[in-house]
DNA sequence: GTCTATACTAGGATAGAC
DNA sequence: GTCTATCCTAGTATAGAC
């Protein structure tokens, strides 16, 4: 039981959280790049905020902000699309509305969960142009083609021409993201409207969407 | 007729456009500001495209960078406020879907038109906090407004809680500034789309919709 | 209207002490 | 693990010549 934090003490105060150095760095960065953006964003203010010296934080970081670019990237996709397979699997094929209402869900309720917002990074063009970008990227179309395989599947699939059919979901999906930035809470009705909104894109009628909802709810919690 | 220029000689090549020097660099600016950001490209890079030293930018905007944001901002929007008003006049009232249907179509429009996706950059965070995003937002709120009007009065407005069906709406409509970014060619048949599904999100059925849209052939091309 | 020259600031990164 | 000190580059902005 070491009482005392290895290394030399910091310049004004030891933290007062219980996460790790590397993870208020994270955490910091994380807040400011969305709020001003990543080019904005110099690792001196990183630092002042997370109340150690800019020198300090290659200790963490040996590449500086792209590493932790890289790191916020990818913690903004892994947890749904780890999900998704499993989704697949559990939903009825006779209902394909279903897999695509709970995916949206899903989708939707991840992004609105994380700290910071920082599905908006992915947005960024500094940061699309980053080779921070490139495995998040990869992750993301994964993402994308499960939402053009049910998108298809389901009703009529009038979304629009076929082939950007993902596209348009999974953006639809990501319009959560704007509305955390205009300041809007997200609440369950608001995560559940999008999800109909998508299927309605799709040609679903309203029985069609009661129905999806009502059986969504017994197939997210458990995941 | 004064067949010389006025000033010194540029110090590579006189221009081959018929644009002003001015507006050759809004044009400049606008192609980097979107592809690598507002805060991540520099006045350098700007003068160089032009074929101007760094310095000379500042005789033509004496403020700077901000100074060519807030004029492209300016252009992103006008354009489709200018026209609002008429639209809301000339639609028959007893089908308040024609009018919501136009007003996408002609956003959309606007928006895929625009040189160089210069609509994408009021969603960069370090343009949202700039001096120069405000008359812009004012603005663009104007717009907001009107979708809010319309799309209630629009069928059911299934689209979501009442207060905010004018930033779905919106947001909708602007989704073809992440289709032109992710490559997309915007046809006539996408941006048809667009409009029909915002109609659908609202809960109208393929036939309003159908009809919305023969309606919205006769007044659109007018303006 | 554009140039050269230059001053100034801010940001990224490294070395070595504690 | 964090500090101090410092170097270096890149970016903004101004003054005055042509």
């Amino acid at each position: 039981m070491r009482s005392r934090r290895p290394g030399r003490p910091r310049h004004i105060q030891t933290p007062d959280t219980d996460l790790s150095a590397r993870d208020q760095v994270l955490d910091a960065a994380a807040r400011l790049f969305v709020r001003q953006g990543f080019a904005a964003t110099s690792t001196r203010e990183i630092a002042d905020k997370v109340g150690i010296r800019q020198a300090s934080l290659y200790y963490h970081f040996a590449s500086g902000k792209d590493e932790i670019l890289g790191e916020l990237l990818q913690q903004s996709v892994r947890p749904t699309v780890d999900k998704v397979a499993q989704i697949e699997g559990m939903c009825p094929p006779e209902a394909p509305e279903t897999a695509l209402y709970v995916l949206m869900l899903l989708d939707v309720r991840t992004l609105a969960s994380l700290p910071h917002n920082t599905g908006f990074l992915a947005r960024l063009p500094e940061v699309t142009r980053s080779p921070a970008y490139e495995p998040y990227d990869k992750t993301r179309r994964g993402l994308e083609d499960a939402y053009e395989r049910l998108g298809r599947q389901a009703v009529g699939s009038h979304v629009v021409v076929p082939g950007t059919t993902g596209e348009w979901l999974l953006n639809h999906a990501e319009t959560v993201i704007l509305m955390r930035r205009s300041g809007d809470r997200i609440g369950g009705a608001a995560e559940a409207a999008i999800a109909a909104s998508g299927l309605r894109m799709c040609g679903a009628s309203q029985d069609q969407i009661d129905t999806a909802a009502r059986q969504a709810e017994q197939i997210l919690p458990v995941t």
